[in-house]
DNA sequence: GTAGGGTTAG
């Protein structure tokens, strides 16, 4: 309900506070008592709607003529009755213009807003939602007369304009009503209805209002219903992340006003995560608990979830211990952080978490997803047998395994290549009353594809479909058994079953034509790429960026330029913007293939092309120009960098120092370690391989001593190729016991 | 919470 002005006092001028005793002209005078009145807004409605009924209108003519005959003064009240019980507004305006003319003391400037109030009432019910025409007509005019607005017609003004979606007129009558006379609802009332106008004058004229609620001394605090309409905008917005709005919140909270509804805090925190602005989510939810609010669990946990996508698994930890601190924590929260542990390869931690949540004490129940999430994370890193345990487990926890342990269980056998414990598993979900879905198939086709057994896959396949009601497969089984075909290199049985699968009904997806087209290319069927790339277009797909990207390199690595460079204009004329790593792969392929100009070229379209060279880029051309034997090439985009300010990395350096090394200049590879180490790059294993390689096949053992020591003091791990340098060189110069010595230093860094 | 394609320099 609309409890604008719900009990004020109607404003009065001083002397009409004495209202007359009886009121011959309306009958329902003694209920004029505004508190009683139902819109809250519109004091006065009920009883025209009495003179109404009645059919108790009356003519301007008979007004005019009771207030020239009238022995007793007229009190402005006895005027406002009076306008109020002529049915038209425009002819109550003639008898207040009537009675300023004849100097009646209830139509002069200090009252007049009185009588002004019952004209705005008579135009708010001359149509269904009001003449809002000759509201703002009546506004202008009082505004014109230097009038102040009663407290009940800026509230009668507000609500129709806002109800009309005026938004501008709205605020127009809030302006008008002196600023002591404001309250918070009507202040809730123009905000609303700002905030809701498309116009960003509106919007920022809002955000000035509620900023003005909170700074000190305002009589108008925020309450929960503002804080409601500020939440609910940022809801209503596709880019929720509007820093001031957000402060608005803060400093609403600040004051004590905090918001109610949890579910629509939730679903703020929900989608500042998901438009990517979790660090605002994060300080929204801690300015609100900061201050004093409730933070309810579902909060915690939508915030958990943005921190889980963003991967920041050190605040997931500082959230987990604050929902502890408060017993909050469910297994929904559970869920999430060991779900998050699983996917970021911290089974451990995950396990660590759920024996935490299954002790006595924890008062959180594990359900089939927490099992489920475990399983799968065990399953991903290998550990598959460890993840059938925890299967034969859930009984004990009172948990059913469902459709999606046995498929997680099942690609966990397929990927350590155990496909007869896969189907063993398909079985046993039957034999128990688990029902074997799409996925599960799919999963173990695939299984089987990748383990070399794709006939096997399509004859399982075949043989389920005359079986099985529901496993007739879908897009992803054909895609499965196309992209395994052709990558054994049988197109024919891969354009077969692409035949089979839209005969069948199932139409390809932007995957399965990249599986198409990637593998008919690699394949040499350009022709067909080329045909089924314009199927995938007619059909609404588009190649992305990052498929164009590997569609490049393929042909790169099989040195057919040609077709690379057609891909690259084919993106443009797509309309697919080439980024760093479609540059870079190009620049690859034309340093390899010696065609330095057209790589240089490249190099100038994407920097014209709003696409900043990367470190990639530059060891690319570095290494392309080194590899041509042209030091002074590389040297002089070594040399560019510097100018440009990017810093060359480990990757730059090793470069630079293998081609010295290579070219016999071992000096310059020794000057080029040092430089690097004084730029406070850190030489890692594969520069301190390549040093040590140079120094072996020029055989300058003192230095190879050296950077050993180097080594080890800088706990650079040695890799196989460090081993297989020394081992080759050491024993040969007499050196037996320096190697074992390294080995041993070596065994000790692993343990 | 489970299935298919997966790009760039040493």
């Amino acid at each position: 309900m609309n409890t604008l002005l719900r009990g004020r006092p109607l404003f009065l001028p001083r002397d009409a506070s004495a209202l007359p005793a009886m009121d011959t002209f309306n009958p329902s005078i003694g209920s004029c008592d505004p508190s009683t009145s139902d819109s809250g807004i519109a004091p006065g409605a009920s009883r025209t709607d009495n003179l109404h009924e009645t059919d108790n209108w009356l003519q301007a003519e008979d007004v005019r003529k009771l207030l020239s005959s009238s022995d007793s003064p007229i009190t402005p009240y006895r005027l406002l009755e009076l306008l109020r019980s002529i049915r038209d507004s425009s002819a109550a305006l003639h008898v207040l213009d009537w009675c300023r003319r004849h100097g009646l003391e209830a139509a002069s400037a200090s009252h007049a807003p009185f009588a002004f109030q019952a004209i705005f009432e008579l135009a708010a019910r001359e149509n269904k939602y009001g003449n809002l025409p000759r509201l703002k007509d009546l506004l202008l005019r009082s505004i014109d007369h230097g009038y102040i607005l009663t407290q009940d017609s800026a509230a009668l003004l507000v609500r129709s304009f806002t109800t009309g979606h005026i938004p501008s007129d709205a605020l127009l009558a809030f302006r008008s009503l002196d600023p002591s006379l404001r309250c918070t609802n009507l202040c809730n009332h123009v905000i609303s209805a700002l905030l809701r106008s498309p116009d960003p004058k509106h919007q920022a004229e809002a955000l000035s209002l509620t900023r003005n609620m909170l700074s000190p001394g305002f009589h108008c605090l925020p309450d929960t219903t503002t804080c409601s309409i500020i939440f609910s905008t940022l809801l209503r917005r596709n880019q929720p992340a509007d820093d001031q709005m957000l402060h608005l919140i803060v400093g609403m909270a600040v004051l004590g006003c905090f918001p109610t509804d949890t579910y629509q805090f939730t679903k703020v925190v929900i989608t500042l995560s998901r438009a990517g602005c979790v660090d605002k989510a994060w300080d929204l939810v801690h300015a609100i608990k900061n201050a004093g609010g409730t933070v309810h669990a579902p909060i915690w946990n939508a915030l958990l979830t943005g921190l889980s996508k963003n991967r920041d698994t050190s605040r997931m930890k500082l959230v987990f211990s604050e929902m502890e601190a408060s017993g909050l924590e469910n297994v929904v929260t559970y869920g999430i952080i060991i779900n998050h542990l699983a996917k970021s390869h911290n089974i451990n931690l995950a396990l660590q978490l759920f024996d935490k949540m299954t002790s006595p004490n924890s008062g959180v129940i594990p359900d089939t997803v927490i099992f489920n999430n475990l399983i799968d994370g065990l399953c991903k890193v290998g550990r598959t047998r460890e993840g059938l345990c925890l299967l034969n487990h859930m009984k004990t926890h009172h948990c059913d395994p469902n459709t999606i342990t046995f498929n997680a269980l099942i690609d966990g056998f397929c990927k350590i290549g155990d496909i007869d414990t896969a189907h063993e598993l398909n079985d046993r979900m039957s034999k128990e009353g688990v029902l074997p879905n799409i996925i599960t198939l799919n999963t173990l086709i695939s299984g089987m594809c990748r383990n070399g057994r794709v006939s096997g896959a399509l004859n399982f396949f075949h043989e389920k479909k005359l079986t099985r009601e529901n496993a007739k497969g879908n897009a992803i089984t054909y895609c499965i058994l196309i992209g395994a075909f052709l990558h054994a290199n049988n197109v024919s049985k891969a354009m077969e079953l692409f035949d089979e699968m839209i005969e069948k009904g199932h139409f390809p997806d932007s995957v399965t034509y990249f599986t198409m087209i990637s593998g008919l290319s690699m394949a040499g069927r350009i022709d067909d790429a080329r045909s089924m790339a314009s199927a995938m277009r007619r059909d609404g797909f588009q190649l992305d960026t990052k498929s164009y990207n590997i569609l490049i390199a393929g042909f790169g690595k099989k040195k057919k330029l040609n077709e690379a460079a057609q891909l690259f204009g084919e993106m443009s004329e797509a309309g697919i913007k080439p980024d760093v790593v479609t540059y870079n792969t190009l620049i690859d392929a034309y340093c390899k293939a010696g065609d330095f100009p057209m790589a240089e070229t490249l190099l100038t379209n994407m920097t014209d092309g709003n696409c900043k060279p990367s470190l990639v880029t530059y060891g690319t051309l570095i290494q392309g120009f080194c590899k041509k034997g042209d030091h002074d090439g590389a040297k002089k985009i070594f040399q560019s960098m510097k100018d440009l300010h990017v810093e060359p990395n480990a990757v730059i350096y090793n470069i630079l120092i293998g081609s010295f090394c290579s070219g016999g200049e071992i000096g310059m590879a020794i000057s080029h370690l040092d430089q690097m180490r004084k730029n406070g790059v850190s030489p890692n294993v594969i520069t301190y391989n390549t040093i040590l390689k140079g120094l072996c096949e020029n055989n300058i053992s003192g230095k190879a001593f050296e950077v050993i020591d180097q080594m080890k003091a800088e706990r650079c791990s040695p890799n196989a190729r460090t081993v297989e340098i020394l081992t080759g060189w050491l024993p040969a110069i007499g050196e037996t016991k320096r190697l074992r010595c390294f080995m041993e230093c070596q065994n000790a860094a692993f343990s």
